[in-house]
DNA sequence: GAATTGACTCGTACAGTGTACGATTTATTC
DNA sequence: GAATAAATCGTACACTGTACGAGTCAATTC
């Protein structure tokens, strides 16, 4: 298993150590810099989508030609792929790192992630297609320090990361993209009424109406490690 | 909770009853129908993923002009719809209707979904975009009915139809995505064991090198059973 | 100081993309 | 036949990512 790469580099070699800002000037605009670049692209995605980010509106937003963006980053995906990682750094749990609550631990860490990505909901469709940023790995590498820490079995240890992954990712994707307008939420609600009778069970239930998100997660998620916790 | 709708409606309000072909001549090609532009969408799709269906590619393969696809279709969005809908149909497990294996049922229909869309790979990531297709909702009509019948209380009714539906998204879409070349897992493999002294439990578990896919579906989906499981 | 270098910016151009529009062809109905 | 509807498609347009190469400007070397 592994991610792609974006095979395009960059072709700046390293960063310039100290901002130079010899002159007087605080020129017309801030310099480019792959930070801003990337901080700027969080915010048009935001702002309009995945399909909203173009280089030529985000050369915009940046005070800068289209072109000169490519002088920092090889091409568009490296956008993304930056964007997506700097959306999902963790810093870990607020209390001390020698907690013996392993449960606590594993829903705050994920609760957290989602909320994160929830926060730009184009990151989590990223995710999955580009799986390996260093903020990834380090989610990653704490679940499988506590959960192993927890007692899971090491042959057990690599399904309950994905499960868990699994379930983060499918909840968080949902989630992002069931979020409506009133129009659209009606719309639907109408159209399944009028298919009730081919789906009794699901009409019954309001499977598609209920609303409650996050207890829906975190009950879920209850539910998982429940099956996954470490039988005595 | 609701999916978007295409907006976009084709022209022509109904299809011709049955095909007319009163002439002789059978036609240069035979003629453009939804279903063929459908059926020729997956094809493509399969073949070129989903950046690969152009309006005009997929008129070509169809031995028409592109842009007599518009009459049969409202836009682009709606051949995806339609595509995706075909692709995940379900026809009930082997055996009679009435068994009392509940949990065979749900494993059953879900190794089923993830198939379907393993076959096609794009329709994991389509999925979530756009739920409420017929073939769906027929899916979590099933899963809806054995679950209740197999004695989950009401209240845990939506939260269990959601894990479960959130796990097979999870898995597919990762799985999907993760189907590299052998030079790209090699690249992978060298950048992780660079980075092993960061990450050195997830690289002694080889978590990101393990490739028995169907096997780690399979038991993180009994996992997830054994924790929504009625307690007797 | 002059010349050279390298980091960085960006205007222009090109090969695509989805699809609006309207003309055209073919089938159906009177 | 004539009139209408169903279906096809050529052209055109606005917009995309980015290749290419010319330009700017500061630091470095003589």
């Amino acid at each position: 298993m592994a991610a792609k790469d974006s095979g395009a580099e960059s072709k700046r070699s390293r960063r310039t150590g100290a901002s130079p800002r010899s002159g007087q000037e605080p020129r017309s605009e801030s310099p480019l810099s792959l930070e801003r670049i990337v901080a700027t692209a969080v915010e048009l995605l935001d702002a309009e989508g995945l399909d909203g980010l173009k280089m030529r509106r985000l050369a915009d937003r940046l005070g800068a030609g289209a072109m000169s963006l490519y002088w920092h980053v090889g091409n568009k995906e490296e956008v993304f792929d930056l964007a997506l990682d700097s959306v999902l750094e963790y810093r870990g749990p607020a209390q001390a790192d020698e907690s013996d609550d392993w449960r606590g631990e594993v829903v705050h860490m994920l609760k957290d992630w989602r909320a994160s990505m929830l926060r730009h909901p184009w990151s989590a469709a990223l995710l999955p297609r580009r799986a390996l940023g260093p903020n990834i790995l380090n989610r990653l590498e704490l679940l499988s320090r506590t959960l192993s820490g927890a007692g899971v079995a090491d042959a057990d240890l690599n399904v309950a990361i994905w499960s868990l992954w699994n379930y983060v990712i499918g909840a968080t994707i949902t989630r992002a993209n069931f979020d409506l307008s009133e129009d659209d939420r009606a719309a639907a609600q109408q159209r399944l009424t009028a298919l009730s009778q081919h789906y009794p069970t699901i009409e019954r239930s309001r499977l598609l109406l209920d609303n409650d998100w996050d207890g829906a997660f975190r009950k879920g998620l209850d539910f998982l490690l429940d099956g996954l916790s470490p039988r005595r």
